[in-house]
DNA sequence: GTAGCCTTGAAG
DNA sequence: CTTCAAGGCTAC
């Protein structure tokens, strides 16, 4: 009896951390979203999606989804489709092998020292919390500090503090930011509108210099609606919004006390990578981190954007819910993103500092892999939820490679996420491999090879410094993180050369930056 | 079928 | 010994 009551309890049970404070288990169920009760089968998820992915590999069932397989899994509907709630488990990374075939009871499994290193980084990353907790208090004299409160706890070095501005610039999806894809008339029209906005003085504004020579769409706003996630944080592009990029908000996690996307620096990124709460504590950035931070897009927004302008488009295409129309839809998609990336680029440390001639050659030599690299992020934290829900139109998802006909792609991009999670590739680490990727001397041609070259080594160094001082028990990681790129590398010439192909048949909407980038490879 | 609680047993 | 992630049981 007390033998049972104990074992009952002890998965909750505090022995070295006070109340609540246990690492990893006030995390939610990456596949439902529920109370994690533990770690089953490869990872922390909930009783529940532990006892269905249990019985369904036990028992062999073969699930069948009734509407197109993407559906929105979370507490309230896990139990609507089997089929989509088991294609999730499998996403989120819940291990097949850990189920016993024998049904031997107790004991532990080959996964033993996994569960166990996991919870060693939660428990860093917890204490690495505290330390950051007590130095505000420190420096505050005991005052809880508020937006803005001036203290500089960053150790970062110096060049990734100049680079972590380095998202998504609003000013391209503000309002009227969001062209139709059909205005779009070349990668030039594009790097010229980001450099005329930066030429301003004023890279930033909100006043959406659009990047179409000609006119712009004013309206992006209304009309888009995200499935499951009500956070609306309402188009909040003032220039005086000084909260953070996180996308927190997207995981609705608002027990606790833990007020979402409340932190902005770098070291918050680091702890919300290991799903720790941001100290209720926001420490304030140098001026220049803050200027460019404060304008950044989040991903919560450019979720909303991304789903407005989806929205948009569906309706002038006036599409119902075939699925024959994906294909056009994503790549106005893509489109759009390379817009961005365009601005992301344009409003840059190195790369802003090149001629035009060597920024487009970097560009069209990179824009897929940064593109394979920014979902793998979004993935491996689930910015974006794990669907684009669009009403009256196909849901865009995971999945949608397979309807595409991208089902290898779709098995090496799923390696390639699984892999970058269990490394916990913050966001400073995705940064920077961004610019690595970005700024690549080996391409044939270039004016100034040697600047790229420099500045390449330069974010290869600070991506070295930041793993060694963020993630010393991490030893491998800098390596680690560095031989994804050959996979993304992989990926992105599949995906380029699908692309291509469907070009071909004239199954790419023309006359985009898409397809400019498609044949500029092959010039 | 689901999900919360219970029992088991190898690893540490 | 304790821990905790497996499988089992059972009310719903």
């Amino acid at each position: 009896m007390d033998v049972a009551d104990e074992a009952a309890s002890s998965p909750n049970s505090e022995t070295q951390y006070p109340p609540d404070v246990k690492p990893g288990f006030d995390e939610l169920c990456p596949v439902c979203g529920d109370k994690v009760s533990g770690y089953h089968y490869g990872l922390l998820t909930c009783e529940s999606c532990k006892g269905f992915f249990k019985r369904t590999v036990q028992n062999k069932k073969v699930y069948s989804c009734v509407d197109s397989r993407s559906c929105h899994i979370d507490k309230s509907q896990r139990k609507r489709c089997p089929y989509c709630r088991f294609q999730k488990c499998l996403n989120v990374g819940m291990k097949l092998e850990a189920v016993r075939q024998d049904r031997m009871r107790g004991g532990r499994n080959k996964f033993g020292p996994m569960y166990k290193r996991d919870r060693a980084l939660k428990q860093q990353a917890f204490r690495q919390q505290q330390r950051i907790i007590a130095e505000c208090e420190m420096n505050l004299g005991g005052a809880v500090g508020g937006p803005g409160s001036p203290v500089d706890i960053k150790p970062d070095p110096a060049l990734l503090q100049a680079s972590i501005g380095m998202g998504f610039n609003p000013a391209s999806m503000g309002t009227g930011g969001l062209s139709n894809a059909t205005d779009i008339s070349s990668m030039a029209a594009a790097m010229a509108a980001a450099a005329a906005s930066a030429v301003d003085g004023n890279p930033v504004t909100t006043s959406g210099s659009s990047y179409v020579m000609g006119h712009s769409s004013t309206t992006a706003g209304g009309g888009g609606r995200v499935g499951g996630h009500g956070s609306a944080s309402g188009g909040n592009s003032s220039p005086l919004h000084l909260d953070d990029g996180s996308g927190f908000a997207n995981q609705d996690i608002t027990e606790n006390g833990t007020s979402p996307g409340s932190g902005s620096s770098s070291t918050m990124d680091a702890l919300r990578a290991y799903g720790m709460p941001p100290p209720l504590i926001q420490p304030s950035l140098p001026p220049l981190l803050r200027e460019i931070k404060a304008n950044l897009l989040d991903e919560d927004e450019m979720k909303q954007k991304m789903v407005s302008f989806l929205t948009d488009t569906l309706r002038q295409m006036e599409t119902g819910n075939s699925g024959e129309q994906l294909l056009p839809i994503v790549c106005r998609m893509v489109d759009q993103l390379l817009f961005l990336m365009v601005e992301w680029a344009r409003n840059s440390p190195f790369f802003r500092e090149m001629k035009v001639e060597d920024q487009m050659k970097l560009l069209q030599n990179s824009w897929s892999e940064i593109l394979i690299l920014d979902f793998v992020y979004r993935q491996v934290h689930e910015y974006w939820g794990t669907e684009l829900v669009l009403p009256n139109g196909p849901r865009l998802n995971f999945d949608m490679l397979d309807k595409l006909g991208l089902g290898d792609v779709r098995a090496r991009l799923f390696e390639l996420i699984k892999k970058s999670r269990e490394l916990k590739l913050d966001y400073h680490e995705y940064m920077c491999l961004k610019f690595l990727i970005l700024l690549n001397p080996d391409i044939s041609g270039l004016e100034n090879r040697l600047y790229v070259e420099q500045s390449q080594e330069k974010v290869n160094a600070a991506l070295l410094e930041y793993c060694f001082s963020f993630y010393p028990e991490m030893k491998d990681k800098f390596g680690q993180i560095l031989l994804r790129l050959p996979e993304i590398r992989i990926i992105s010439i599949a995906m380029e050369e699908f692309l291509y192909f469907k070009h071909l048949n004239n199954q790419v909407p023309d006359q985009t930056l898409l397809t400019e980038m498609l044949h500029s490879r092959r010039k």
